[in-house]
RNA sequence: GGGAGAUUAGCUCAGCUGGGAGAGCAUCCGCCUUACAAGCGGGAGGUCAUAGGUUCGAGCCCUAUAUCUCCCACCA
């Protein structure tokens, strides 16, 4: 047996415990059919990423849920990987080239790629290593990556089907245009907020202008964009402009006519009721544009730099410089009437925050709303017929929310760092025919002519639909896929929740018909002290690696799950990391005391000792411990089965605290048949904290002898980890002694508060007579009285004749007096005594008149009205037992 | 504009299907009691945001109001 050193240094222990699990093979899964599975698979980190707080929680709950299945008895999986993050990636690659003054331009495609890779190669790992500090049971031998060969296989297949199926198409549509990325973005990639700008309000003049209305005014908030108008619209029914419907306006600057149209999109109290229609870089503009078959107008590149195709004298300027230019010659026109300050919401991009530009381009989409074949409405009947269980009803209600207005899916991005799309175009410019197809051909199929691939990657996001299937081996029908599929949980923050959740599910019901995962937990984020979120730009972050250093990964864990729930934020502090680390350091203590006393009263036999813990042998206090724990054991694992995680740490720690260590062992220190008790309990503590805090819990357990309970067997593994999760027993349940021995915890309690409260030193011996109905009961706990409360000379019996200047304490159960002489001033115990009768009166009062309502009575629910009287007459008990204090005071 | 959540001790938060308000930290008092001062024992501290309502009974359910947070939409 390993003696504990003296002080918990949790350094010393968790990389070389992390290094026996991994090297044992612990963590490793297997597809056996005499188990039940249980499968996680993580939410891949960025391989740009560094652990952050985020991932340190989000990972924390999976690896507790994990291992405590794995105790459970079920064959886990955990899969990790990565993902590529194609627009994050490649951003940070562009970045780390410009100091080698290198373009993607310069080095071209394969060029560029080759540097990805490379870059993956050398960073991608650093995140892995990461996770494992923290504890991570996961099958590192089945680590996937979003790019890799197999991931890229399931992408292709997908991306075919879905297009042939008619689900994927291209078209030209105005999207979000990040013109500092320079690609495309979906629409939740677009992150608006409200900033101050302005409303320019700008004279259209008529084509055949002349009398008294001789022009329209439009507003607008992008006077930049009026290179593109293809119309001003107004409201059918506005008298101000029905008489313009069908003219022609000429538009300042370019003198290119556009016509007045008519469409009800446009609100008529809204601005000057006019609209300036830019089909080709606004969205309601496009399908007004649809409507009336108005021309595009393209005006910006790829920069958002006014084109020279359209842009006239302000093509080379970039889109605020020409806003400003186009402004001051619509001011020297006499053409701008007003500017209005006006507040509104402007869209960036959520990887670098520029403004996103509306732009029409040629994309490839992924249809969502299919009249035959809808991808979303099959994503929410699994909701709603229970297929797939959301761990908290307020997220439900996001994902439904987002599903029932969900639009087609924007997935082409014009990037290189991703998964290439499969279409190929035929260079014929007589036949254009588009083929998708897995392997590139030779030739158009059609005609013969050369094909070119398509330039453009899919959605980052895209792979990462696929991850609970393609990590399994899909689109192979492999073992892993059958066994492991569906997979049991997803465990990730609320703010992906549109982004990979919602598509995991509709993916997952098209391909796997059967949805990704049963359940769905949803945790909050991580936000610092007050209540920020952590940004690297607030430099408010903690860096998880610092505080493993610091305090340890297990304090680390702890403190991510005690305050998590799953409806709220997690709020960090340093207090609360210390917290877990002194609740830890509590727990190591424990079990050194334990050590300390097992040595030389037992013989450890090769490491293995085999106590029986017969119930004949218990004492009461073993009994009442031991029932505790049973409790303990249902509610703690009824609290897991429900997610409540943060509940089911914040019990066993109480337990271990609060009963086990401040209880039980100052109750039997001095007993040497204690120990099998102590161990058992122990034992039971270390697998059901083992979950939360993996690397203390391993430690103790391996340097602690095992026992066996109740005459069953035990079966010691090597390691905690694989052993078995305790299971609530009725042969523990001893809810009389429990409630029995509750009586003398409670007037320890008591003895020792008026001790306190009496300035009675500590150290300081006071005689003590008890009257109680249960002489055994109090007889039996001399011992405990005179090491917990400082009382020596115990008497009890049924009736006590109160010795000379002593205290009274009244509980329910009894009545303790304790002689302390000139520490006694009469009056003041008379006085006290007064004020106890008084709140005892009023008890029993409150909980009479509720017994004489028979409001109550009758309807209250039978148990309710049981529980009350009990309650009267433990009151009435306490109140009899002050009444008769007083009255031998008076005397 | 629509929706969700929050509001409980100085701080961070628990409080299960309604049945006399809890923990940790901080604070105060007393203790180095040989497992633990990263500790032990004890105390103080709350008209559960406000106003109504339902009920025998409301922190919990309903309706308004206030404040805060978040999500969705994006009338140019």
């Amino acid at each position: 047996m390993k003696e504990l050193n003296k002080t918990y240094s949790p350094k010393d222990f968790e990389g070389r415990i992390y290094a026996e699990w991994e090297e044992k093979g612990y963590f490793r899964a297997v597809v056996d059919k005499s188990k039940k599975p249980y499968c996680i698979v993580i939410p891949p980190p960025n391989i740009t990423g560094q652990l952050h707080s985020g991932h340190a929680l989000n990972n924390t709950l999976q690896d507790i849920l994990i291992r405590w299945k794995r105790m459970q008895g079920y064959s886990t999986l955990w899969l990790p990987g990565t993902d590529h993050a194609s627009i994050a990636t490649e951003a940070k690659i562009v970045e780390s080239m410009k100091a080698d003054g290198v373009t993607k331009e310069d080095i071209g495609r394969d060029g560029f790629l080759k540097r990805a890779w490379e870059w993956k190669r050398i960073y991608g790992g650093t995140i892995v290593q990461q996770l494992k500090k923290l504890g991570s049971s996961c099958d590192w031998e089945r680590e996937r990556f979003t790019l890799d060969e197999g991931c890229s296989a399931a992408v292709q297949k997908v991306f075919i089907d879905l297009y042939n199926e008619g689900l994927i198409y291209r078209g030209e549509r105005v999207i979000n245009w990040c013109p500092n990325c320079r690609t495309s973005i979906s629409d939740i990639e677009c992150e608006y907020e409200e900033k101050d700008g302005f409303f320019w309000h700008i004279k259209y003049p008529l084509a055949d202008g002349a009398g008294q209305v001789d022009f329209i005014e439009v507003a607008t908030t992008r006077p930049e964009t009026m290179l593109g108008d293809t119309a001003v619209a107004v409201h059918p029914e506005d008298d101000r402009y029905k008489h313009l419907i069908g003219k022609m306006l000429l538009l300042p600057l370019t003198g290119r006519e556009i016509p007045v149209i008519a469409d009800e999109y446009v609100d008529k109290d809204f601005g000057t009721g006019a609209v300036k229609i830019t089909p080709a870089h606004d969205p309601n503009d496009f399908e007004v544009g649809m409507r009336h078959q108005l021309p595009l107008v393209n005006v910006m590149d790829d920069s958002a730099v006014i084109n020279a195709e359209n842009g006239g004298k302000y093509a080379g300027l970039e889109r605020y410089a020409a806003r400003k230019a186009i402004v001051a010659d619509l001011e020297a026109e006499g053409l701008l009437v007003k500017v209005e300050p006006h507040k509104h919401n402007v869209g960036g991009c959520q990887r670098c925050g520029v403004v996103v530009e509306p732009r029409a381009s040629l994309q490839w989409f992924v249809s969502m709303n299919h009249p035959e074949k809808s991808l979303s409405v099959p994503a929410m009947e699994v909701v709603r017929d229970g297929r797939l269980h959301w761990a908290a009803k307020r997220f439900e209600n996001v994902y439904m929310q987002w599903m029932e207005n969900i639009r087609d899916w924007c997935v082409s991005r014009q990037l290189w760092w991703g998964h290439r799309i499969p279409a190929y175009y035929c260079l014929n410019s007589g036949c254009e025919h588009v083929t998708v197809t897995e392997t590139a051909p030779e030739a158009c199929p059609k005609c013969g002519a050369k094909v070119v691939q398509d330039e453009d990657t899919l959605d980052t996001w895209f792979s990462s639909a696929l991850w609970p299937f393609s990590t399994l081996g899909f689109p192979e029908k492999t073992p892993e896929l059958e066994y492991f599929y569906p997979t049991n949980v997803i465990v990730t923050g609320y703010d992906i929740i549109p982004f990979w959740v919602a598509r995991m599910i509709f993916t997952g019901l098209k391909f796997m018909d059967d949805v990704p995962y049963r359940d769905v937990f949803i945790h909050g984020l991580v936000r610092d002290e007050q209540g920020r979120k952590m940004s690297k730009s607030l430099g408010n972050g903690i860096d998880p690696l610092d505080v493993i250093d610091k305090y340890g990964a297990d304090a680390l864990r702890m403190t991510m799950v005690f305050g998590v729930s799953q409806d709220s934020d997690v709020r960090w502090s340093e207090n609360k990391v210390t917290a877990s680390r002194n609740f830890a350091n509590k727990l190591w203590n424990a079990a050194r005391f334990i050590q300390m006393k097992i040595d030389g009263q037992l013989t450890i036999d090769n490491g293995q000792l085999t106590v029986a813990l017969e119930s004949e042998s218990l004492q009461i206090e073993d009994k009442w411990v031991l029932s505790k724990f049973n409790r303990l054991v249902r509610e703690v694992t009824a609290n897991l089965d429900g997610y409540d995680l943060g509940v089911a740490a914040g019990k066993v720690h109480d337990f271990i605290w609060g009963v086990y260590c401040d209880w039980y062992i100052e109750l039997v220190k001095s007993r040497t048949d204690s120990i099998p008790v102590l161990l058992y309990v122990m034992d039971g503590m270390l697998k059901l904290l083992h979950p939360f805090m993996p690397f203390i819990t391993e430690e103790i357990w391996q340097a602690m002898p095992r026992v066996s309970v109740l005459g069953c067997d035990y079966d010691p593994p090597e390691s905690i980890m694989v052993s078995r999760f305790p299971e609530y027993s009725e042969h523990l349940d001893f809810a009389e002694a429990e409630a029995d021995f509750d009586k003398v915890v409670e007037l320890i309690s008591a003895i020792r508060a008026r001790r306190s409260e009496m300035n009675v030193p500590p150290g300081k011996r006071v005689s003590l007579k008890i009257e109680a109905a249960d002489l055994r009961l109090f007889e039996s706990s001399a011992d405990f009285f005179e090491k917990l409360a400082g009382c020596i000379n115990l008497e009890v019996g049924e009736t006590v004749i109160p010795p000379e200047d002593s205290v009274i304490i009244v509980t329910p159960s009894a009545r303790a007096f304790l002689p302390m002489g000139e520490l006694i001033d009469k009056a003041k115990e008379i006085e006290r005594l007064e004020k106890e009768l008084d709140k005892a009166r009023k008890d029993v009062e409150f909980i009479s008149k509720k017994l004489s309502n028979t409001g109550f009575v009758t309807k209250a629910p039978a148990q309710q009205v049981e529980n009350e009287r009990a309650k009267l007459a433990k009151a009435q008990e306490k109140l009899s037992g002050i009444e008769k204090s007083l009255e031998g005071f008076r005397k």
